[in-house]
DNA sequence: AAACATATTGACTAATCTAGTCAATATGTT
DNA sequence: AACATATTGACTAGATTAGTCAATATGTTT
């Protein structure tokens, strides 16, 4: 990526900025994304982001190849580690990874998925593989899984889907708190506070456990 | 309304036509959408439009108008009838009518949703409103349960949140599969088919009964 | 300190897009 | 045929666009 060297040997906090700000901006389209609300979010000059990019398109194929290459990392290869036989713990630490993913990268996951829809660029191999790579993530899981931990008298397809469905609206909570805490500067605005959901999560994830394991699997 | 008399005797068709565009190009904000892609998308000529309507803005505060009423009335005061002592089959039936809306109006929980986040127009008293309104029909499921047919080794809210999170995931899939069908041409691509969605669904709901109820009320 | 190299700025531009207009045409009614 | 209304799309003045570039700031080497 030495195409990007300009841009890459910014110091972190100034990457971040633009970063951030240009996903957001692209939430929109490509089309109607705008350079210059880009600039003025990151507070930088329009030449800056010319000089680091180019051109536009080629900043947002640096995003869509940025994007893809952190959540693969980051979230993907992690991931596969952290998979073990217990599903209920698998996809709990794969939320907490996709939680400290969206604190830094607040729009990240919409962005992919915004530039998947899009087609504004022809369609480029990595985008493609996305959606495929997503599914594995998750056939990982489903394949590791260890079924007779379940009871027998539920299709471990429906335990499954249950968990999965409980679990991601779960991470949307966590995540929506903790992007709103990390840019919060503390006003006097009542929030549930992360570590209510840690401990409340912990009790979904008995009861869970309590109605689907097998007895002596609890 | 008399204002909008002129788009209101339009048939049916156009104006569905015209919703729909307007809602889909405003998702983007306010200011980002533009009335040129409206008319091409809608199938309209420019002065129609504005014969219509005025201005953008008076286009877009219509427009939120309209979704309030007909979520206000074909969503919410019909789930209020709708709510029984048995929250699987109240967040069931609320599901039903909220798939049947978005396939008429593919975009309408997005767009006010976008609405109520853009702050393009000043905050009216109705948008205000909708997120009490919403929350007040969860409440309405919730205080009108019937706990006593839940288990009591698990918290109540716990268990209402599984069920909720659950129902959520599903509502999501069937609404996708409506809508995708709705607007599809019968090619030769594999989908799900919205009929397998529901008998599914039932095995899910079958399951959450097992697990959640007491014995004597499954 | 002087000379050089590179990073950053923001005013500027030509091209495009914007909301809204309006004379012309089409459609329907009496 | 005379009138009324619905609809069209070319048109405009002003805003916004991606991208440029001379000028300035910052840092490095001599």
């Amino acid at each position: 990526m030495q195409k990007y060297e300009k841009f890459l040997a910014l110091d972190d906090d100034k990457k971040t900025r633009i970063i951030n700000a240009s996903m957001q901006e692209f939430l929109a389209g490509y089309k109607k994304a705008s350079t210059d609300n880009i600039v003025r979010e990151a507070k930088i000059s329009k030449g800056a982001l010319f000089h680091y990019f180019g051109t536009k398109e080629q900043l947002y194929a640096f995003l869509i190849d940025y994007s893809m290459d952190i959540i693969k990392c980051e979230f993907l290869d992690l991931a596969d580690d952290l998979i073990q036989s217990d599903i209920l713990q698998s996809i709990w630490q794969l939320s907490l990874v996709k939680k400290e993913l969206s604190v830094r990268f607040p729009a990240i996951f919409d962005f992919i998925t915004s530039a998947y829809l899009d087609g504004a660029l022809p369609p480029s191999p990595e985008l493609e593989a996305l959606g495929k790579i997503r599914d594995s993530v998750f056939e990982g899981i489903y394949t590791r899984a260890d079924f007779s931990l379940f009871r027998e008298d539920i299709e471990p397809k429906i335990i499954i889907e249950i968990i999965s469905y409980t679990m991601q609206g779960y991470v949307q909570s966590v995540t929506a708190e903790a992007v709103a805490g990390a840019s919060e500067h503390h006003g006097a605005r009542v929030r549930k506070g992360y570590d209510a959901y840690l401990g409340e999560f912990e009790r979904v994830l008995n009861a869970l456990r309590l109605v689907f394991y097998r007895e002596g699997n609890r």
